[in-house]
This record gives structure tokens, sequence and C-alpha cells, in this order.
DNA sequence: ATCATGACCTGTTAGC
DNA sequence: TGCTAACAGGTCATGA
């Protein structure tokens, strides 16, 4: 589910409430997720303070007092979300199932009492687990540049391309090149780009090893769709839901992603969406506007 | 090393 | 209407 928009628009709504807050107590309901849970979790975390809601790539950070941080992954469909004490108080669209009700945080949060934040997950590819004292994890250590910001320009994007066989497709996916882009906004970035996800990786450096101009259209198409993704809310697709129960609305902007079959949206342009499968996944593109 | 594929799970939807 | 197959935003282990 969550590409990196999605778990930053978690990380917002996750962290009025969560920041400093002490975490009371720490339920699991099962032994496991995608892996097994920390068999410490409880112990490591609870009578802790929450000093900071982070994210990295697709990973959220909740960096505690004296020492743990757990990291939080969504896998594809992942939630979290908030739930005080007060009778009636509002339903989130998911709570309909605590079937998946996998963790539960008990928070003391100050000027509000108690709360609860529920993380739900139905398929059970999300995961957390303890860094070290320092934060560290292996799962961290190998993740590549952010696509916010202005790190990823042209020439970083070329130095990472060079010599990458892999069509743009399968490399814009590797969180050891770009950490955060998943499915949908990679098929939006290159469409917006105007570059098949079928090009070699390495046709965006050239002899020299330097960017071209593709390379820099492809950089920057990156950071705005993201940017424009995170300004929006993120996607909401099926029911998926903010922590604080909203909507994202940006599923509305695709361009590509989604819409075989349907005209794009390039003005001038006649193409229409087509969906192919790379690397086992759904690839959607126009084929007329993006080479 | 690099790349593509299958596996992990459950829920929803498209199609017969 | 009911059953089945395909598909879903991610990542890891495997084998070519």
């Amino acid at each position: 589910m969550p590409e990196l928009p999605e778990v930053e628009t978690v990380r917002r709504g996750l962290q009025p409430v969560m920041e400093g807050a002490r975490i009371a107590a720490v339920e699991t309901r099962r032994p496991d997720l995608r892996f097994p849970l920390p068999h410490d979790l409880a112990t490591r975390l609870e009578g802790r303070t929450i000093l900071s809601v982070g994210r990295r790539a697709k990973f959220l950070l909740l960096e505690c007092s004296r020492g743990p941080t757990l990291i939080c992954h969504l896998g594809m469909s992942g939630s979290f979300r908030i739930e005080t004490e007060v009778p009636g108080a509002f339903h989130h669209p998911r709570s309909r199932n605590a079937a998946h009700d996998h963790v539960v945080f008990r928070l003391d949060v100050p000027g509000q009492g108690d709360v609860s934040v529920v993380f739900n997950d139905p398929r059970r590819f999300g995961f957390m687990l303890l860094a070290d004292d320092r934060g560290e994890h292996p799962m961290l250590a190998g993740l590549g540049v952010e696509p916010t910001g202005n790190t990823l320009d042209g020439d970083l994007l070329a130095s990472l391309f060079r010599g990458k066989k892999a069509p743009l497709k399968a490399a814009l996916l590797d969180q050891t090149l770009i950490a955060g882009l998943g499915n949908i906004y990679v098929a939006e970035a290159l469409w917006r780009a105007g570059l098949s996800p079928r090009r070699g990786a390495q046709s965006l450096v050239s002899a020299s090893g330097v960017a071209t101009v593709r390379a820099r259209r492809l950089a920057a198409s990156i950071r705005a769709v993201i940017a424009d993704a995170i300004a929006a809310g993120g996607s909401t697709l099926r029911d998926y839901a903010q922590a604080d129960g909203s909507l994202g609305y940006f599923q509305h902007s695709f361009s590509v992603y989604g819409r075989e079959g349907q005209a794009c949206r390039k003005p001038g342009c006649n193409g229409v969406i087509a969906r192919i499968v790379q690397s086992g996944r759904s690839t959607f593109y126009c084929p007329v506007c993006q080479h």
C-alpha cells in the first residue's frame, strides 16, 4: 500500500499524539507479522517516552527515551489508527476488522490522557523491529537517497544508473538506489518525464558519465510527484485511510496508474494508457508519449 | 554481481 | 447469485 507519501502522511498523523507521549503498555496480539515481533518489544518500550516520530523511506521510526527506536513498516495493507477513550468517538474506516489489530500501544499523552494507537494489517506484510541504541539497523543501512528535498538531481540519478541494465521501472523501485518510491509513483514519475518504463536505466547516462537531459527531467519529475502527493495527503486506494481517519486525495491526480485503456492526459497526446507486467508487477504507461 | 521470479498473506473485484 | 481467478501500494530469498 503505502509508498513514501502515504508513510509521510501517516507520520504526520501520529506525530501530534505520539511525540512526547509515555508508552504505558504494548500489547501484541500475535507473535509475528512478516517477521517475528521482537520478543522484548514490550519490555524495551514500556515506560519510555517517545522523543520523535520520524520516517526514512517507507519506514516509520519511533525514537524513544533511553535508547530504543521502533522501526515500523506498513507492508501492503498496514495502517495505524488512533483511539481515544471517548465513547461514541469517530470510527476509523478500517476499525471494522479488529481481527487484524496486531499491536496496540497504550499511551499516556500529556494533556490528552489515555490514547491507544493500534496497528492493523490484514495481509501481515508489515513488520516491526527494534533498532540499536544508535538508531541503526541492517534494514535501514542499505537504503538509497530520499526523493524528497533537493538531493536527487540529474547528476545523482546518472551516477546511480551508470551501468544499470535494468529497465527504468525496476531501477526506480530499487530501494538501495532511491528509497521510498513504489509502483504508483514510479509510474507517475515516468509519465511526467515522458520516459518509457522499459527504457534501460543506463540510457540516461551519457558516454562520459554525465547526466543527460532525460536524467534531469526524470529527477525533477520524481521530486515533483512525491512533493505533490505528500501535499495531497498521499493516495487512498480501497478503504485505506490515515491515522486520523481522513482520506488522501492524490489518487484523483493519477495520470497513468490504474488507467489502462483510458486516454492519456498529456495535452495533445492521443495515446491510450497501456498495462504491461515488469518484474511481476503492473506497469502503466502511455506508449505514445513515453519513450 | 545483476536481474527476474516466486513466496509471503488476506481481501476485493472481475468474469464466467 | 455464486464460484474462481486475478489482482493489490512491499520486500526477501532463490536461482539463472
